[in-house]
RNA sequence: GGACCCAUAGCUCAGCUGGAUAGAGCGCUGCCCUCCGAAGGCAGAGGCCAGAGGUUCGAAUCCUCUUGGGUCCGCCA
């Protein structure tokens, strides 16, 4: 069972108060709760925790909300974990907990293992799709931040109770694998002593040759001197393996594994998409049509033409659009209806997919395919993640010993190590650009977030290495002081940030929080500096150490449970 | 022409799905430290939350419009 947040627990508690108070007749019964919250409040000077229950009640009840706030002010300072409820502001209820609520609570992270994780998933399934760019070449910058954002959303919702399944989308259906065959057709006769070159439309990057090298090893001269028709299919199955090879390399060395590849390719003649199309055509939503010409800029050679088109208007979309083109094939948007189809069909209870800024404009289409296969049953939220754009001391940054034109994720996860990566591309929400200096991430003072978090992990490791040392274990906490309070009522915190962050799919509010955190950490061991008897290892009072070290250990629990589920190792010492 | 995202301190950004006097870092201004609990510490100044309306006990947050940026817009995925 996990474990409830402290805020839940006290909202229940409130909400019970406020229950026994309608059956008093102080308050009317029937009366809906849904609105109230027990929250920590903005300035700590207010207490430790607030909740606007009479505010949100005074309408309904008929009453005054001051009136209602000092009856159940009344009812709570009556028990011995709240130690004072008062009324402020517009009828705001300030609590106060006793220090035992604090003690509670790290003895609590100590004891079990389990602390933070939530039970709001349910046990549910979601399927987290992200990267899946396309089988063409190495993983790009951007590609890393939805690798880090995706990755880190799974294991978030899987810390939330989620059964999560993390999925990347081949794209190996269309004809960028065949210019990709193509491409590696070239290098293929380059390594067999040809002088080629390089026609717009194919992919010159240096990263083909190596594979251009291993199908010559593979085929000897076979293919040279022949017509595409005899050696495409091979070549082309042949380079998108060894590109997912590469890509699955790349994610590996970032510290992404996934469970799961799902081939586009593999919806192809199989009759899956037409049982898709079918079931969107059953419910009236497949039609042939005529689309509106966009309006403003005209593309050169547009003419009305009849399609094939899927009623997305019917679930929100802005204009119907085509499944086949012209010439009779399928769109790429077809195959997509049937992936997620597919998913539908594998029993997933919501999905998630993370696209890149520029797939903004699928957005809606994709989320009304879903809705109109699930029936609205199945939930599709689509995180769309903003550009990285890359500095070194402030200057832009270009580099790349691979592509040629472009960074990428090994250049930069060579440059700076999966940990640092991983962390500073959570340091801003997934809809907001992000720039990110080489030199700033991987600088060992207070400015680099990443430096800052795991230094107070090391902090706390080495304090709890230096009592081990002397044999002492933690007992039961003793916290006096407003920087040790201010601690532990941070720890007791993570509970319910996990579930803020995982209710909206925001995993970079998991390294704002240990940041806030570390920094509290940080206040507190700075007072040490002045004041020794703040220090957690009191060298001549072992009983004192043992009551002081309980603070750091749960600190460095959840700093490590916070940064697990970002991917980044806690380390336990810096340098 | 339309859709989506964004606009918060001089700069870079948070802001818990509507709460109290809007926060952090950098930079700036003071004071302190330089004790290996080291890679600094403490404090202060700095805001019409782009603008205008609306919704209600209450709006940076929700709705409408305007302005200014980014992304995208039928047979490319």
């Amino acid at each position: 069972m996990a474990i409830m947040n402290l805020f839940a627990r006290m909202r229940d508690d409130v909400i019970a108060s406020l229950d026994a108070m309608s059956a008093d007749g102080i308050l009317p019964g029937g009366l809906a709760t849904d609105a109230v919250t027990v929250e920590p409040p903005r300035d700590p000077a207010h207490g430790d925790m607030a909740t606007n229950a009479a505010m949100v009640l005074a309408k309904p009840a008929g009453m005054k909300p001051r009136d209602i706030a000092d009856a159940l002010a009344g009812r709570l300072a009556a028990r011995d974990d709240i130690v004072a409820a008062d009324v402020a502001g517009p009828g705001f209820l300030n609590l106060r907990l006793a220090p035992s609520v604090w003690q509670e609570t790290i003895a609590t992270i100590l004891s079990d293992p389990d602390y933070g994780r939530s039970g709001m998933g349910q046990g549910r399934r979601v399927n987290v799709e992200y990267v899946s760019a396309n089988p063409t070449g190495p993983l790009h910058v951007g590609h890393t931040r939805g690798a880090v954002f995706g990755d880190a959303l799974a294991s978030l919702l899987a810390y939330a109770g989620w059964d999560v399944t993390r999925e990347y989308y081949i794209n190996d259906g269309g004809a960028q694998v065949d210019v990709l065959a193509r491409s590696v057709y070239l290098r293929y006769l380059e390594a067999h002593g040809q002088k080629v070159a390089f026609p717009d439309g194919t992919y010159p990057g240096d990263y083909l040759i190596a594979v251009g090298e291993r199908l010559k090893d593979l085929h000897g001269d076979a293919f040279v001197d022949t017509g595409e028709q005899v050696w495409l299919d091979e070549v082309r199955s042949f380079a998108t393996e060894e590109m997912m090879r590469m890509i699955r390399e790349d994610l590996l060395a970032l510290g992404v594994r996934m469970d799961r590849f799902y081939s586009e390719k593999s919806l192809y003649g199989t009759g899956r998409i037409e049982a898709a199309l079918d079931d969107l055509d059953g419910k009236g939503l497949i039609y042939q049509g005529t689309l509106e010409p966009p309006k403003g800029k005209l593309p050169e050679d547009w003419e009305a033409r009849e399609q094939t088109l899927f009623r997305s208007t019917a679930h929100g979309d802005d204009v119907d659009r085509p499944v086949k083109k012209s010439d009779g094939g399928w769109t790429y948007f077809a195959p997509d209806i049937a992936y997620h189809y597919d998913k539908i069909d594998r029993g997933y209870d919501a999905l998630i997919d993370v696209f890149g800024a520029d797939h903004g404009g699928y957005v809606k289409r994709m989320k009304a395919a879903v809705s109109a296969l699930s029936d609205g049953q199945v939930p599709l939220d689509i995180k769309l993640v903003q550009l990285v754009k890359l500095f070194k001391n402030g200057e832009p940054y270009k580099m790349s010993k691979r592509a040629g034109t472009f960074v990428t994720l090994r250049d930069v996860v060579d440059e700076v190590g999966p940990d640092v990566t991983r962390f500073t591309m959570l340091t801003r929400k997934n809809d907001a650009p992000l720039d990110f200096d080489f030199a700033k991430a991987v600088e060992q003072s207070k400015d680099n977030p990443v430096f800052y978090v795991q230094y107070a992990h090391a902090r706390c490791r080495s304090v709890l290495r230096k009592a081990e040392a002397e044999g002492i274990a933690a007992g039961p906490a003793i916290l006096s002081d407003p920087a040790e309070i201010e601690v532990a009522r941070k720890l007791a915190e993570w509970p319910r940030l996990v579930e803020i962050a995982a209710r909206g799919h925001e995993p970079h509010r998991i390294a704002f929080y240990l940041y806030d955190l570390a920094s509290a950490f940080h206040a507190l061991w700075n007072r040490g500096n002045d004041d020794p008897s703040l220090r957690f290892v009191q060298d001549s009072d072992r009983q004192a150490t043992a009551g002081k070290i309980a603070l750091p250990m749960a600190v460095a629990i959840v700093i490590s449970a916070g940064l697990g589920i970002l991917g980044v190792v806690p380390a336990e010492e810096m340098r």
